[in-house]
DNA sequence: CAGGATCCTAAACGATACTG
DNA sequence: CAGTATCGTTTAGGATCCTG
């Protein structure tokens, strides 16, 4: 669902293949696909952004500052794809596309949240952790 | 604490700027840096490899397959930096070295386990949207 | 064994311009 | 407005060789 040639939706590789779960540390899981959109740079902000509602693609733009339009696009094409994210678009001009979270994706996007949550409550934790480190290899 | 020229501590942003958080949306929270080490392709695989116990580096190599070298040291580095992963090596020959988790890396580690499981609990109902996106967008 | 240094490729990303 | 297309840059990542 992607015309950039980086991203391959791995079409080829045999179902079987595919299907074999369970074991996210072997190579060529298939879950790691989906792991990768999630805990994409800009998958995450987008995420937790529309655990707030629905948004559209220039409140998305600008929320999640610093994203790029082809980022955007892109990483919501993913999320679509993969189900988390829904797309409504209503044929008026100039056009109007609404996005929220399918109910599968307000799940990711809470457990996901989770963990922002958690690093930027435990920031300065995390700070003094940096900073003894520096000081002992005198970075 | 990294040599490659890519990863920049951003030591040059004065602290008022890099301890202005609460908002993970706008650019540049320093965040996001934490964040990005702890999402990254390898990190993900490495903390939850780490929730089993202590590792030596090869084990590792092996656990998590895929990574390289040069991917693992780095990625180590990182969680190490932010006090997530703790290094110990003894000076022996040949060289010993046995990873583990800190405390603050068992909590993060475990928001990174529930989101990898979530989505391999998940993956079917995934596969499923994936599969009926293909048909409406005849990919 | 545990990596550091070096070199290189591929993929991610961003900026800009353009269109229905 | 909501994108796509194109292009150029940057970064991630891998392969290989080397060392304490």
């Amino acid at each position: 669902m992607q015309k950039d040639p980086d991203i391959q939706l791995e079409l080829g590789t045999p179902l079987s293949e595919r299907m074999r779960r369970g074991d996210l540390f072997s190579e060529h899981c298939p879950s790691r696909e989906v792991l990768k959109h999630v805990t994409s740079r800009w998958g995450v902000l987008i995420l937790v952004a529309l655990l707030g509602g629905m948004h559209r693609f220039s409140d998305l733009r600008r929320k999640v500052s610093g994203v790029s339009e082809k980022m955007l696009a892109q990483t919501l094409q993913c999320l679509e794809y993969d189900g988390f994210v829904l797309r409504q678009s209503y044929p008026v001009v100039p056009p109007h596309v609404e996005y929220s979270l399918t109910p599968l994706g307000m799940e990711v996007a809470k457990k996901v949240e989770d963990l922002a949550d958690w690093i930027e409550g435990n920031f300065p934790k995390i700070m003094d952790a940096q900073e003894k480190f520096k000081e002992i290899n005198e970075v």
